[in-house]
DNA sequence: CGGGATCTTGAGGATGCTCAACGCTAGTGG
DNA sequence: CCACTAGCGTTGAGCATCCTCAAGATCCCG
């Protein structure tokens, strides 16, 4: 289970990659994070994140990289930058339930345990921020503001992982289908993008690993969705929403 | 769904409950507190759970009082002293999901949001610590090292939950239930009581609104571990766990 | 004791799984 | 340029696990 293989690429910043918004120091690439308004760092002003610029590695990963695995030490923690990563967690027979997704500007590794407790991987091309953990607490100590921002994700990951909790338990597949794409809708809708037109990036054995379902029940759920006029699939992995109310009431069984 | 016939009684504290192992001066019942080394208040020192001491209310409720409502101001947050809490979350249709039991010593409504995200319940005759929120942050403002510790509960509380997702979502009836009586058993052994027999003070109701099954199939469930020997029940919702290492088995699918 | 709630057990059925085949697409190499 | 392959998605048929509905058994509290 244990994968030294590690296939990222540790990369250059990429000063030109987007109009900058801020000053930008030289060596302080944070200031200018795509991200950052959206990421743990939108605590730290300037000033305060030319620290966490100087601690901070780039790294970019492909399609199915491990970034994470589950048992390891957890030396370092990560913030997606751009792309979707998949964490999960295996039985011994390799039954897999994945626990969640993550997009840009999401916080991987907050457990505050010596081992990690569920492994990571990228969905598609994806870029991480990279910070040792002993050097993080080091900030936490500093800037207590950025302690408090850590406790509200963690917080606001129990809220979700308690959702998710209900849907597992409680919810069919087509409940469970729609749930899970308005749950995509919402996180398009917080990064200003269409909320009708959704982006679903994973294989539909993710979805399945994520749902509590196989491939084949994903797959005959999105076309009884279709078909029944509440989706529509569009090129590119993308889904429309007919009617977000709709689709609302389908994942509560009304 | 909401519910402000609030049924807790308040009562004085008891200074008599238990042999006093601490200097206690007069209003502070925190330095007395028989769950304080197992509880957030951990951190504090005799003098500093002092200040805890004046914010904090004690309060009972007997089987089935509600605690909490979901959607309601969150207020207030508790620390479970005795007895049992159980968090669930509703469907509009009635369907439940428990999403965790608690036991003494363990804190009750992290969410730092303005309204609670999961309704709870007492399982049994239970005592709890209320403390005002707002009342809370200006001590989490005090104490630095008190939202350390909240972090460390909340990032506990993460790692469970996942454990908890892989059980809903890929697990067998039997593995469910096997998993349940090992979380069962290791709470006990942290508390220093046997870990081969735990107390089981849920209904099957309960239990099965936790493992995503029906009352009747953790009946039958209980049964078949029964029969083959895995377990044996005993007087008063205990369940004496015959080989602990086998159950872990069990509970992976080995 | 009595009665309501809880637990157990049984029979039948539905949802979602397993196993299998096939289509589509993209990447590869002749 | 196109055949070939591998991976992914879709669809179908049969089946297993767990659910539903129902009836007893047991427990607990007054």
């Amino acid at each position: 289970m244990s994968n030294t293989n590690n296939s990222e690429k540790r990369i250059p910043f990429d000063m030109n990659a987007a109009p900058l918004k801020r000053d930008q120091e030289f060596g302080n690439p944070c200031a200018a994070c795509e991200v950052r308004e959206m990421s743990l760092c939108n605590v730290l002003d300037d000033q305060e994140i030319s620290h966490l610029a100087a601690i901070v590695t780039a790294l970019e990963c492909s399609s199915r990289d491990p970034i994470i695995d589950e048992g390891e030490p957890s030396d370092y923690v990560y913030n997606v930058t751009d792309g979707a990563v998949k964490l999960f967690k295996l039985l011994p027979d390799g039954r897999r339930q994945i626990t969640g997704f993550l997009f840009a500007g999401d916080f991987l590794g907050i457990a505050l345990n010596d081992t990690y407790a569920y492994s990571a991987e990228a969905v598609n091309k994806t870029k991480l921020c990279r910070i040792q953990r002993t050097k993080l607490e080091g900030l936490l100590d500093r800037f207590p503001k950025l302690e408090k921002r850590l406790l509200g994700i963690a917080s606001n990951e129990l809220v979700q992982a308690q959702d998710q909790m209900l849907l597992l338990g409680r919810k069919t597949a087509k409940e469970k289908l729609c749930s899970f794409l308005l749950n995509l809708s919402k996180r398009a809708k917080i990064r200003d993008l269409d909320p009708k037109i959704v982006s679903v990036p994973m294989s539909r054995a993710d979805i399945g690993d994520y749902l509590g379902l196989t491939t084949e029940t994903v797959s005959r759920t999105f076309t009884n969705l279709k078909r029944s006029g509440a989706i529509r699939l569009r090129e590119g992995g993308l889904v429309e929403i007919a009617d977000l109310q709709d689709l609302e009431d389908l994942a509560e069984g009304a």
